[in-house]
DNA sequence: GACACGTTTGCACAAATATGCAACTATTGT
DNA sequence: ACAATAGTTGCATATTTGTGCAAACGTGTC
């Protein structure tokens, strides 16, 4: 849990999260570094994390890799914290 | 919310906060600081990241500091995030 | 094949962070 | 007043982490 926490507890991490929030549909991560305003490898990197704790998932198009929410999953472990500390 | 988290997304700071999470009334530093075996200064500098972004309270009762959860709003803040994440 | 485009990786570096020890403050108890 | 207890702060240090640049990689396009 507290790798999840630390994933989404960093600035840009967090508004690669909120950028796809608004997204309908996966977006490339070209798309997304314009959000957070990084060079295309640190969103690289950053998106390589939160795919590691499951926060994204990749779906890999031609040259290009989409990336989307799962945000059912993240929702949940979230909440379920919420109950573990509202006890 | 990303110092939220980042607070948070510490393992022996999330320790703290499970720590207190079983706990029915406030505890002190020194007992928290055994849950998860560091120094006290150590234990001194997680709680002030912890109350400064609200997830405990503090009161000073003597010469100790009686620590407790914020439960409500930390947990009513998590959901917050789970809701704006699952859209 | 040559090139462009999206992405990842290696490297270097600066900044942040967690930690322990020692010294200090503050308060209680004798 | 003195000692003991709880907690904080200063200092030094080791580790982690975020970042950008350049090079490499993979894939589509001409």
């Amino acid at each position: 849990m507290a790798d999840l926490l630390k994933a989404l507890g960093e600035f840009n991490r967090l508004s690669l999260v909120y950028e796809l929030c608004d997204c309908a549909k996966p977006r490339n991560a070209m798309c997304l570094c314009d959000c957070c305003s990084v060079d295309s490898s640190v969103a690289s990197r950053h998106l390589k994390v939160l795919a590691q704790e499951g926060v994204v998932k990749i779906e890999r198009k031609g040259r290009e890799r989409m990336y989307s929410l799962n945000r059912t999953e993240v929702a949940a472990r979230l909440r379920s914290l919420a109950d573990q500390i509202e006890g």
